[in-house]
DNA sequence: GCTCAAAAAATTGTCGACAATCCTCTCGAC
DNA sequence: GTCGAGAGGATTGTCGACAATTTTTTGAGC
C-alpha cells in the first residue's frame, strides 16, 4: 500500500536562526501549507516523529498542531491509530460549497448594510477588472478578480463570525479549486451575477444583496453537482475553475 | 509482621481504578462541559497545572484540550500568556445566530430533498407537542420541542458539513440561551412560523422550506437584537429563551 | 500453501523535568 | 510620593523517556 516515498528533501529546520523562537509556529503553518496545497496526499500517514524531525520542532509540538488541524477538518485522528490527511469526497465537496454559499450570501447581505465607500468602489473596479479580463479570454486572471470580489465582500461584511468559518471551509476545498471545470459558456452568465451582486451592495440593498448572491451560489452548486455527475460517466474532463 | 509493603505489581499505570483509559477524553468532555454549561466565567484564566491536578490528567493532556477548545472557538489563547475562556460578547452573539440562521435554512432545504417518512413524521409530532405545550404555557417544554424539531430537521438534511458548523456555533451560544429574551407574543408567532416549515417539508419543496425557515430566523435575529438594544437603555429584563 | 497465535517492531499516549517568558512585588533614586 | 530597575515567583513552551497500544513479522501446525 505505501509505496516507497518519493525523495522527499527533508527541509532543513528554518527556524533555528537566532533564537529557534518562533519555530513552533513556522512550523505549523508550514504543516498546513503541506496539506492544504496537496503536497501530502489525502489518507496519507502524519507520523509524528517523522514530521517533528522534518519541521525541526519536538514531538509535542507536533502534537498540538495535530489537534489544531484536526479541529479545523484537515486531518482526522483516530485514538491510538495516528492521524491521516482528511480524504474530502466530491459529495463532501458539494456540501462544503454549499455551507459557504449560504455563509457568502449572509456576508453580501451584511455587506449591503455596513460596506464602506472605499470598499464599494474597490468592488466596481474590481468587477471592471473581471470584464477585461473575460473579454481577453484570460480566464486566469478572471478568477483571481473574482477571488479578490469575493474576498472584499466578506471584508465589507465585517462579519467575523461568517469570515472565520469562510475561511475554514476554503482551507478544506483548495484542492478541489482546480479540479473543478468550468462549463463552456457558464463565465457570461457568472459575470452577469457578479454585477447583479454588486449592484445590490452598492445601492445598500440587502434582501437583494444576499438573494443575488444565493442565486449566483447555486449555480455554482449545480455546475459542481453536473461536473461530478458527468465525471461519473465519462472520466477525465479537462480539469478548470469553477467561478464563485 | 510484614513491615515492608506488599509486593504490589507497580501500579505506576496511567489512571486511577478502572476508568483510567478514558481520562483523557472524559477530561475534555468534562472541561468543554464546564465551559459551555458557564461553570468558567467567561475571560477565567485557564492554569494548565491548575486544570491537570483538577481532572486528574497531566499537563500535556491538557495542553492539547486547550488546542482543541481554541480551534472550537470556546477558549482564547495568547502566546506565552496562558489560554482564558472567550468572552463571547452580545454583539457576536447575534453574529453566530445570523450563521447559524443560514446554515439551518441550507438544512431545512436538504431535509425537504432528503427527509425520510420517519423523520417527517417525527417532525409532525413534535409540532403537536408544541402546540400542545404552548396552549398549557409550558414554556420550557415547548422550548424543549423546539430543539427536537431543530435537531430533527438537521438530521433528516444528511449535510455533515452544516451539521457539524451548527454544533460549533451551538456550542458558542449556550450561555447566551438562557439570556435572550422571549418578547410576549412571540410564541405564537414562533409557532406558525414553525408550521409553516414542516408543511413545506413534508412537501418536499425546497425552496419553500428554506424561505420560510430564513423568515423564521431573520425573525429571531430581529429579536435578539431589539433585546440587546432594549437592554442598553433599560437594564435587568427578566431573562428567558429564544425559540429558535 | 494457508491459518492462527505469539513475538517483535513501530507508533501513539502520558508524564515529569528543565528552560524561557511573563507577572508581581520590593527597593532605591530622585 | 512617584518612577524605574531588578529580584523573585508563577506560568507557559519544549524536550526526552517510558508505558500502552496497534501493526507487522515470525513460526508452528495442519
Amino acid at each position: 500500500m505505501d509505496v516507497v516515498p518519493p525523495p522527499q528533501p527533508v527541509r532543513a529546520t528554518v527556524g533555528r536562526d537566532g533564537r529557534g523562537r518562533m519555530a513552533a509556529d513556522e512550523a505549523y503553518a508550514r504543516l498546513r501549507d503541506d496539506i492544504v496545497k496537496g503536497r501530502l496526499m489525502p489518507n496519507e500517514r502524519l507520523v509524528e516523529v517523522d514530521l517533528a524531525v522534518a519541521l525541526g520542532v519536538g514531538r509535542t509540538a507536533v502534537r498540538t498542531m495535530l489537534a489544531r488541524l484536526e479541529q479545523e477538518g484537515l486531518v482526522v485522528h483516530e485514538p491510538n491509530r495516528g492521524a491521516r490527511v482528511r480524504m474530502v469526497t466530491e459529495a463532501e465537496a458539494l456540501e462544503i460549497t454549499q455551507a459557504r454559499g449560504a455563509l457568502e450570501a449572509l456576508a453580501a447581505r451584511e455587506a449591503a448594510l455596513h460596506g464602506t465607500p472605499a470598499e464599494l468602489a474597490f468592488m466596481r473596479e474590481t468587477l471592471t477588472q473581471m470584464s477585461v479580463s473575460l473579454k481577453a479570454g484570460d480566464l486566469l486572471a478572471y478568477s483571481d478578480g473574482n477571488a479578490r470580489l469575493h474576498a472584499k465582500i466578506i471584508e465589507a461584511s465585517r462579519h467575523q463570525t461568517a469570515a472565520r468559518l469562510i475561511a475554514g471551509l476554503k482551507a478544506q476545498m483548495v484542492r478541489f479549486q482546480y479540479r473543478t471545470v468550468l462549463v463552456p459558456g457558464r463565465s457570461a452568465r457568472s459575470f452577469a451575477e457578479h454585477t447583479r451582486i454588486v449592484d445590490a451592495i452598492e445601492m445598500a440593498n440587502a434582501d437583494a444583496a444576499e438573494a443575488a448572491m444565493r442565486y449566483h451560489l447555486s449555480h455554482v452548486a449545480d455546475t459542481l453537482r453536473e461536473m461530478t455527475s458527468a465525471r461519473a460517466q465519462h472520466r477525465a474532463l479537462s480539469p478548470d475553475f469553477v467561478h464563485f
